[in-house]
DNA sequence: CTGAAAGCGCTTACAG
DNA sequence: CTGAAAGCGCTTACAG
């Protein structure tokens, strides 16, 4: 069980530590039949680089993050995740830098942003995707460059990439459905709000939801808000009035603010209830007044950690990691609502 | 924002970096004078030791664990939490060592395992209690040696210690009784089972349980089981045949099985629902029939996790943490029950 | 392409 | 009680 060390390696090879440490961190300087010797004896040694070590020699990771300036409370929630990481990672040598992205329908920042991290030498990048996809072939080149990409948040439905970390959308939607299910009398009957259907993990939820929510003929359908609270409350608004058999609501995005104001002055609390997506502190009024019975919960800030965390363990160990990264939703009630504040 | 180092405060006090070192880390040799000294000037330059750079050259922690030997899928899931963090910090020089306890019912393994650690210089120490408590003066003499100690699993009503990691048990009962008062029609009654009144968290969660199932008249009552798998079968047994409103049965103790075992053998799924406590495979089958519709899941690798983890940065930093350091329980359903089996 | 040497920030025997 | 020196296991400029 004696630790293996670089020393080890190099006695074994008749060579220089300075070659096996540069072979083994993949650096430029070394015959590639000298590096694969000693990839090869690295692994029969049962070779593992020391952290510790490493981290007190090794010059400072990099890492470029390029998240939506728009809902901090979300892509806020991200970025809190990625420093806690970093705190816990201090004496490692790992700093994170941020570029915003402004406009989410076009995709000029983002490219922006790509180009200035290749300039800067970044050792990884880290991605949260919004409405524009279009910059695809950049992040293929930041692949082409030996830069891993880490997609955080929802999915990118094309580009080379590590890994992408992201809530599990389905089982969410499964999750707001079983628990519809008890809430609602058998008399009612049921919509789901989400932002846009384009969005892989909005209509993931809906399949989900549809999928476990089996009176599926108690559903009146399926809305689209465009993420627009005005949009969200116009549609709670016409449904109140148009369905009164209207028992309850799935809002499958954080847009859910809207949608109990609406209720509530219409005084419909007893008759429509809500599932909601995401926490924030205004909701708690609506919880405590009994109109959102659940919340799916899907910690950002763990999504936060788990991408830097995956990049650095990448960097350091050149370990693959699972291409996708699904964090399991959680069920918020009224009694722990609290505890999800932080 | 420079790094301040203990060159730094060696060249502040034009002492050598020996002296530093041994002053910061509470070694025996620096006189009290130079001591103060020393740590006045390092909270003034903001020192923080690098962690890194200290578990390079640190001799190594060695941390001393004792717990019950008996219910693996209760106590193995604390280890695995232990081993999980242990992993994660190779290269940080810590190991644990474990002694168990096989008699729950006296302190006598409890003091040897004590006594052996201590003989055995162990920079820190974890005990999960069971039923006997009557071992706490020498958690204080643990303390006297300046070896800090962590409670794991459940409190203990005496003893000196660093801190306790443990479930919120009120808030399992509280969350218990709002899913109860969903999935129980209105005409029908429920009970509580319990293991024993004299432990604390079991009492909790009762406590937790009542204050929040309003309908405190539908309570039939508080059964102990000893957690004993036969009596959990016996007392359901004797409510279904005696209590036909039974409707429901809180289990706030991992005793689950036999409960629902007894519900199926009298073809009683669809009148008496579960809300479980702890999760393991066997309640798999119990969940798909739809007679327990909900588990109470309190991590316990994560409290395993973060007692180790709180004992190395006491250890290494000499942070004082939170007296209590709670778990929020979790909500498990139907559809997300397979995530938490790993 | 290869290697000798310095250095990262600590701790720890050992000598004084 | 205090300090000089070696060492933990790596990386990295620099020289050859």
């Amino acid at each position: 069980m004696k630790k293996v060390t670089v020393k080890d390696i190099a006695e074994e090879l008749n060579v220089s530590i300075s070659t096996v440490s540069k072979a083994l961190s993949g650096k430029s300087g070394v015959s590639e039949e000298m590096r694969s010797n000693i990839l090869k004896t690295a692994k029969k040694l049962g070779y593992h680089v020391n952290r510790v070590a490493q981290g007190l020699s090794r010059k400072t990771i990099k890492i470029g993050v390029i998240m939506p300036k728009v809902w901090n409370e979300f892509y806020g929630a991200f970025k809190k995740g990625i420093e806690i990481y970093l705190k816990d990672m201090v004496d490692f040598n790992i700093e994170a830098r941020y570029k915003y992205v402004s406009n989410l329908y076009t995709c000029d920042e983002y490219i922006e942003a790509i180009n200035y991290f290749l300039k800067e030498n970044m050792n990884g990048i880290i991605l949260c995707p919004s409405y524009n996809n279009s910059y695809c072939k950049y992040v293929d080149s930041l692949n082409e460059n030996n830069i891993p990409v880490v997609i955080l948040g929802s999915d990118l439905p094309c580009g080379k990439r590590l890994c992408c970390v992201r809530e599990d959308s389905i089982l969410a939607g499964k999750m707001a459905a079983e628990v519809m299910k008890w809430i609602i009398p058998k008399n009612k009957k049921i919509a789901v709000f989400i932002g846009n259907k384009d969005m892989s993990d909005h209509s993931e939820k809906v399949n989900g939801f549809m999928n476990e929510y089996a009176r599926l003929d108690e559903v009146i359908g399926v809305y689209e808000t465009q993420d627009d609270p005005d949009v969200a409350y116009h549609i709670t608004n016409k449904l109140i009035f148009d369905r009164p058999e209207l028992g309850g609501i799935y809002v499958a995005t954080g847009n859910s603010l809207s949608v109990c104001k609406c209720i509530e002055e219409n005084n419909m609390n007893d008759n429509v209830n809500i599932i909601a997506t995401d926490i924030f502190l205004e909701l708690e009024k609506y919880v405590i007044d009994n109109i959102v019975k659940g919340i799916i919960f899907q910690d950002p800030i763990l999504q936060g950690e788990l991408a830097i965390k995956t990049l650095y363990k990448y960097l350091v160990f050149k370990d693959y990691c699972e291409p996708n990264i699904l964090i399991r939703p959680q069920l918020i009630l009224k009694n722990n609502f609290s505890l999800y504040l932080d």
